[in-house]
DNA sequence: AGAAGATGTAAACAAAGTATAAACACGTCA
DNA sequence: TGACGTGTTTATACTTTGTTTACATCTTCT
């Protein structure tokens, strides 16, 4: 489920768009202030964020500017009450990707919301995600908190099936006709050899284990 | 240099927009209907596209629904004359990223290809900053702390691009078709040949490294 | 415990992909 | 014209990856 952080300080208007947000499934987090939303952020996975421009303590331009300096990359849309292109602008420079101008049109706001995730999402159809672990298609490697691992691509192949089917027992014969085609000619202990060329090149990696099931195959399992 | 395609029926506004967009620093294709934008597309190297989304023939948002199908995931910026709902709405259905309502302000159409190309980590700054060292399109070099390095044009595109799309993995024939453009009949092996040289013009570059991507292409990363 | 079957591991070999140097092609500019 | 810079192709050396093989180790069952 995608998080949105949403920061505002209205209460009348922070709950509207909480309520209205919420029901249109996501998962919201409302915050009061610059502040109260770098507590949040401390705490939470969000996929993108909403704030309100002008708020007390920490305003929504000096809240951009911090995330975007402290790394963080997720799309950030503005609400403003401040119709004149100077404000953009200073919305834009501080690293906005979109503004919408009050009062808010709460159907536009999701299609706005919308537009934003669609292209924030194009790189993460090509990864998985395992606990704080992440395989990465397009550049064969497994990123963990700690490491970048680089995985030759049949290796990578193989564990990104079983990845994909988490928990699920494949049979060397089933992952050699999905992996290598069904017309290989390929021995079957080949699987053998690369499941135990991953664990040993993965074996620092707490996220997830490929175990063995007896007779059967192996299975992808998370450790948590 | 980014290069932008311009969907526009209306001579008088298409002329207006290219020549504000090339003023701005951008290269313009400009198309005046959906057709013959998919001209420009097979023989151009497209980073984002403003198409107007009444003309004759194939219109902007048919023109837009084409093009995801047919995989383009560059920015697409909408123009419209139309401010009601439901059109916007179509137009984010059929893939858009942002609209903007006619008549045209030219400064915020500017802000949001801005905004458009950051998320998308296309850049048109003329220098890119890497650690201690940057690159400056302008002038093809390479400036560090201790020393300035000239870079060959085809080499400094190469460069350039990898620079835009930090740790990006590009495979050899992206890599041809962005740079050299999607109708060369070089050869892949020519993109070795400049990376290699790359390599060693810059051996004593500490900021940054180009990497082998085994299998798949090669990526730009910081050393730090 | 011991046998039979299944899996783990290391090493050798084969295949595929990459690095590098050198030769060639082309245009520029004194 | 001829030296030079740039871009491309080609050939060969080299590296990484993929597969097989042989043998060690582990499970399961009697």
């Amino acid at each position: 489920m995608v998080t949105i952080l949403l920061v505002e300080d209205d209460p009348a208007l922070g709950s509207l768009l909480d309520e209205y947000l919420t029901t249109s499934g996501y998962r919201v987090h409302l915050a009061v202030d610059g502040e109260a939303a770098l507590d949040v952020l401390e705490r939470e996975p969000i996929d993108l964020m909403v704030t309100d421009i002008m708020m007390p303590r920490l305003d929504g331009r000096e809240l951009t500017e911090q995330l975007r300096d402290a790394g963080y990359t997720f799309p950030i849309l503005m609400l403003t009450a401040l119709e004149t292109l100077p404000d953009k602008k200073k919305g834009f420079r501080a690293g906005a990707d979109d503004y919408l101008v009050k009062p808010v049109d709460l159907e536009e706001l999701e299609l706005r919301i919308e537009a934003m995730l669609r292209r924030a999402n194009i790189y993460r159809e090509h990864q998985i995600q395992l606990n704080d672990c992440v395989l990465d298609e397009r550049s064969l490697t497994v990123v963990t908190p700690s490491e970048t691992i680089e995985v030759p691509k049949k290796e990578f192949e193989l564990l990104y099936h079983l990845a994909t089917h988490l928990n699920q027992v494949f049979t060397r014969q089933q992952l050699l006709d999905r992996i290598w085609g069904y017309e290989t000619e390929s021995d079957v202990r080949t699987i053998d050899v690369h499941i135990n060329r991953l664990r040993s090149r993965l074996k620092h990696v707490e996220a997830f284990q490929i175990s063995t099931a007896w007779g059967l195959g192996y299975r992808l399992e998370l450790k948590s």
